[in-house]
DNA sequence: CACGCGTGGTT
DNA sequence: TAACCAAGCGT
């Protein structure tokens, strides 16, 4: 079936580097509680981890609990995500903040089932949280965990642009029989993808990987399949919702109409964003302005 | 299922 | 410098 090395072999080189090689975060430390480990899951969606980082120490130190983050409003939220992208993100935490008050005693919900009914919350971070939380190992698949059985094991570049079931059934097969190893592999794999087996110029000189990858045994033969188009940005309505959700958030208080037409000038594209703002739960209309969800 | 959704560092 | 890329989710 597949050209790459087997399993067992993976495990071992995989599970050995992890043990030198792993970063010390501090979601990672044994201390760190479920709702912590939540919170950096959902903040490391599509951001890297260097900016994540002073945004994990902000949330957790303010909020150390889901009941702390929602007795506050989701404006502050939105306001303490800062820069890190997709906001929308921060309203659907504190709504799954509010969620595990309401539902789950204020605890992070435990089973793959009910982190996936939150919010913000899915297959992959349902996963994530239930093996690295709670030490439930379920199949996490990221993007890095795509990319590096991809290489190792079927010897291709990349991924397909979306997840398919055959990478899923990789994925499953790929995990260790005994519970400790597979928690384990789950964070290996994906911490070997994001530090040597990357997308764009991978150190194959320093992968534990090396002289077994089916990547490598075939010559690392370009990427062949469909390509995503590139995201565009300059003159969008989601690079104008940017510059208005940043002035809200810089701004203590309301804001006026008139300070959003600085930020962002073309009349029908503020409003076009500002509505979707709006609907997102991101802004209110207050009287003479705008202003974070009280 | 393809697309919309932020932001900033790297190549 | 424009394009690519980063622990995805919801519709």
């Amino acid at each position: 079936m597949s050209p790459g090395p087997s399993p067992a072999v993976l495990h071992e080189r995989v599970l050995t580097w992890w043990d030198e090689h792993a970063r010390p975060l501090p979601w990672r430390e044994p201390g760190c509680s479920a709702w912590g480990v939540f919170v950096s899951e959902v903040m490391s969606q599509q951001t890297p981890i260097a900016r994540v980082l002073p945004a994990w120490q902000a949330w957790t130190e303010r909020w150390p609990t889901p009941a702390d983050l929602a007795a506050d409003s989701p404006g502050e939220a939105v306001r303490m995500w800062q820069r890190l992208g997709y906001p929308r993100r921060a309203r659907r935490l504190w709504e799954a903040a509010a969620q595990m008050v309401e539902r789950h005693d204020g605890q992070v919900p435990r089973t793959h089932e009910e982190l996936l009914a939150l919010p913000g919350v899915g297959a992959y971070t349902a996963a994530a949280v239930a093996s690295f939380a709670f030490g439930d190992p379920q199949v996490v698949i990221d993007t890095n965990v795509r990319r590096v059985l991809v290489r190792a094991r079927e010897g291709r570049a990349q991924a397909a642009p979306s997840l398919t079931t055959a990478e899923s059934a990789l994925a499953a097969d790929s995990m260790p029989r005994e519970v400790d190893d597979a928690n384990t592999w789950n964070a290996a794999v994906m911490e070997l993808g994001a530090l040597v087996c990357t997308a764009r110029s991978p150190g194959c000189d320093r992968c534990p990987l090396l002289d077994v990858c089916a990547w490598q045994r075939a010559g690392c033969p370009p990427y062949e399949g469909p390509v995503r188009r590139a995201q565009a940005w300059h003159g969008t309505d989601r690079q104008a919702r940017g510059a208005l959700l940043a002035v809200l958030r810089e701004s203590a208080g309301p804001v006026a109409g008139s300070a959003l037409e600085d930020a962002w000038s073309d009349a029908a594209q503020r409003g076009r964003a500002l509505r979707g703002l709006v609907e997102d739960g991101l802004v209110e209309p207050v009287d003479g302005g705008y202003a974070l969800p009280a």
